[in-house]
DNA sequence: AATTTAAGTCAACAATGCTTACTTATTTTT
DNA sequence: AAAAATAAGTAAGCATTGTTGACTTAAATT
C-alpha cells in the first residue's frame, strides 16, 4: 500500500517484483472469467460455448468477412470453426452466402435472430467492460489498453489494424 | 489519436463509445491468447493443458493448500480437479499428504520436478507480463491492475485477500 | 450415535481444440 | 488450355476440460 504512492510515470522499473507480476497473472486469469461469464451464461441457453461467441462477434464487427479470414482471427483450425459454423448457421443465426468477385469464397452475415442474439452477448459484455472502465477512470483504461496490447502475440496485432 | 489527449483523469466519462468497449474486448481476447501462449508450448509437451498449470499455479503459491481450497479458487467440480490431479501425482510433480490437523483433508505440494516445472511455466509467463508492463510503464501498470479488479466477478475477489 | 465434511471415484456427456486426408469448385498461373 | 493454387467443406479419430449425479471411505463434529 505505502509503496504505490510512486506515480511519477516516468521509466524506472518499479512494481517489478516477482510477487507483484504474480498477482498481475492471477488478476488476469480471475479476470477473464469475469470477463466471459456474463456472456457464457446466455450461450449455456443455446448449448453454445465461447467458441459461438467468438465467431458472432467478429461476423458482427467485421464487414463481409469470409470463412479464409476468421479462420485467421481466430487461430483455430478449419474443423474447430466448422463445427461451429455449421451449427450458427443451421439454427439460422448465420448466413454463408458466396462471394460474387469470388466464387469460391463465403462471406458470413449474421441473419436477424443472429443480430439479436449477437447484441444480447455484446451487451452484457460491454456492461462490465463499461463499468470497470468507469471505476477505475480514463487515465486507468488508457494504461490497461496498453497493457494488453503488449500483451498481444506480434503474430496477431494485424488483425486489429483493419478494424476502425 | 487526437481524441486521446483528454488525460485529466478525472470522472468524465469518455472513451465509453460501443466502439472504443468493443475494441477493449477484442483487446481482452487477443491479449488472453498472448498471455497463455508461452505455457501452453510448454505445456503441450507433457499432453498437459491450462487446468494443469492453473493447479500447479495455485500449489505453487499457496502454502499448504489442500483440495477444497483449491476447488473454491478454480471454480470448477470436484471430477474436473480430480482428474488434473490425479495426472499431476502419477507424473510425480505434486504430493497429496494428510493433514496432521485434519486428517480427512490432504494438502498439496509440489515435488522437485514439480517446482521445477512450475518455475519453468511462472518463468515464461512473467516474463511476457514483465516486457508488457515495462513497455507500458508504471502509470499504465496500476490502470491495467484496476480495470483488471473491476472485471473480476465479486464473489471471486476474496480469493485474493489470503494472498500476499 | 448421527451427521457433516473432505476427498476420491465411476459413468456419461458436451464443447472445443487438434491432425490427416480427401473432395469440390473456382481462380490464378504457367 | 492445362496445371497449380485457393476457398470451403467434410470424415474419422483423438485429447483436454468442463459438466452432472450417485456413491464410497474416512475422519471430525455435533
Amino acid at each position: 500500500m505505502a509503496d504505490n504512492n510512486n506515480r511519477s510515470g516516468g521509466n524506472k522499473l518499479l512494481y517489478l517484483t516477482d510477487k507483484e507480476i504474480t498477482k498481475g497473472i492471477e488478476a488476469m486469469m480471475f479476470a477473464y472469467r469475469g470477463f466471459t461469464s456474463d456472456p457464457d451464461e446466455i450461450l449455456a441457453n443455446y448449448g453454445y460455448g465461447r467458441a459461438h461467441h467468438r465467431a458472432l462477434h467478429f461476423i458482427q464487427n467485421r464487414e463481409n468477412i469470409n470463412v479464409t479470414e476468421l479462420l485467421r482471427i481466430l487461430a483455430i483450425s478449419k474443423q474447430s470453426l466448422n463445427r461451429v459454423l455449421r451449427r450458427l448457421i443451421s439454427d439460422s443465426f448465420v448466413e454463408a452466402r458466396p462471394n460474387p468477385a469470388d466464387r469460391r469464397s463465403k462471406l458470413l452475415y449474421l441473419t436477424d435472430s443472429g443480430k439479436m442474439l449477437a447484441d444480447e452477448l455484446a451487451r452484457v459484455q460491454m456492461n462490465r467492460v463499461r463499468m470497470a472502465y468507469r471505476a477505475a477512470g480514463n487515465e486507468a483504461v488508457i494504461g490497461f489498453r496498453q497493457v494488453l496490447e503488449n500483451l498481444i502475440s506480434p503474430e496477431y496485432t494485424r488483425q486489429e489494424q483493419d478494424y476502425d
